[in-house]
DNA sequence: CGGATTTGACCGGCGC
DNA sequence: GCGCCGGTCAAATCCG
């Protein structure tokens, strides 16, 4: 839709994937890294991610922590790009352009959206006239990439498929996901780096109106009982605090637990760092592995029972 | 049978 | 103005 999104897109990636962008761009750039081997906690994706607007946590901290950057496919990782240091800019995580950028995008959205999808569903149905005047706003958008073989990753959330288009420069295509639950109009695109098959690049777009279906309070206090302060402070201060991104290590290479958030923002240049939080299960985490009452929720209980 | 997925058509925005 | 492209719709199909 917005033509510019896929050019900001194109001009973050230039020709080449997210994944030579994440790996080759930015190499210095305030990289969260938490390895499950060392001493790192493997800090949830979730609690990284869940950060909004003047919540500064993640990206504050992006820009303050030590820049530990490893190869992409390095085991058990986790990364994070700094919307900053994605988009280049001066390291001012706390900028007008990201709260404002992001809050604008999303309260503007949702009350739009109650308005317009009524008349646009009324009308689109009669041969989809559409909305007429009114440039569509689009919600805040983040993507980020997971090595992953599988396409669509399991974040706690259901999905349904409406669209899968080819994309242009890249010989994979991109599916179209919307979340199912009524009211909820968070979508989610996923596709596949071209240069990279095995990385998966999922963009979110919106906020989710509800909780997660399959994500319980314990987890989340257990998260950020895990993680220090920015884990607490984002799942707490974001909308997507409920939102859980799971990535199930038994889909996942054993090498290539590797996850890069990028965050494309509203209109590329303003970011927002709404939402997903991702919960990864280490092999070392044998805590994390433990709830399987919520695993069940997610995982088809034969994989559970392969473990 | 109901819900999810597939897939071709359609639409709007943007660049030339 | 035209063509390209991304995004969405919706009928057809699949699947549990």
């Amino acid at each position: 839709m917005d033509r510019k999104e896929g050019l900001n897109m194109e001009d973050v990636l230039g020709n080449s994937s997210f994944s030579d962008y994440i790996s080759c761009s930015f190499p210095l750039q305030s990289v969260f890294d938490f390895s499950c081997d060392g001493e790192t906690m493997p800090l949830g994706f979730m609690e990284l991610l869940g950060v909004q607007d003047s919540n500064p946590s993640l990206f504050d901290m992006a820009q303050q922590a030590p820049s530990v950057t490893q190869p992409l496919n390095n085991p058990c990782t986790t990364k994070i790009e700094s919307p900053a240091g994605v988009l280049n800019q001066p390291a001012t995580p706390n900028s007008p352009s990201i709260s404002s950028a992001s809050s604008e995008a999303v309260d503007d959205d949702t009350v739009k959206v109650d308005d317009q999808e009524e008349d646009q569903q009324k009308t689109k149905k009669q041969l989809k006239p559409k909305k007429t005047n009114q440039k569509r706003q689009r919600e805040a958008r983040f993507a980020f990439m997971t090595k992953s073989e599988v396409d669509h990753l399991e974040d706690g959330y259901r999905w349904r498929k409406y669209g899968q288009k080819a994309v242009k420069n890249s010989s994979f295509p991109r599916s179209y996901y919307r979340c199912t639950t009524t009211s909820c109009n968070v979508k989610k695109t996923v596709e596949r780096s071209f240069s990279d098959p095995s990385v998966v690049i999922t963009t979110y777009e919106g906020q989710h109106t509800h909780p997660s279906p399959t994500m319980p309070r314990s987890c989340l206090a257990a998260g950020a009982h895990l993680s220090s302060g920015i884990s607490a402070a984002a799942a707490g201060a974001s909308g997507f605090g409920m939102a859980v991104q799971r990535t199930p290590s038994q889909y996942q290479q054993p090498f290539g637990n590797t996850l890069s958030p990028l965050n494309l923002g509203q209109n590329g240049s303003s970011l927002n760092p709404s939402f997903v939080q991702e919960r990864r299960f280490c092999s070392s985490g044998a805590s994390l592995l433990k709830d399987h009452g919520l695993l069940q929720d997610i995982v088809p209980s034969h994989m559970l029972k392969e473990e």
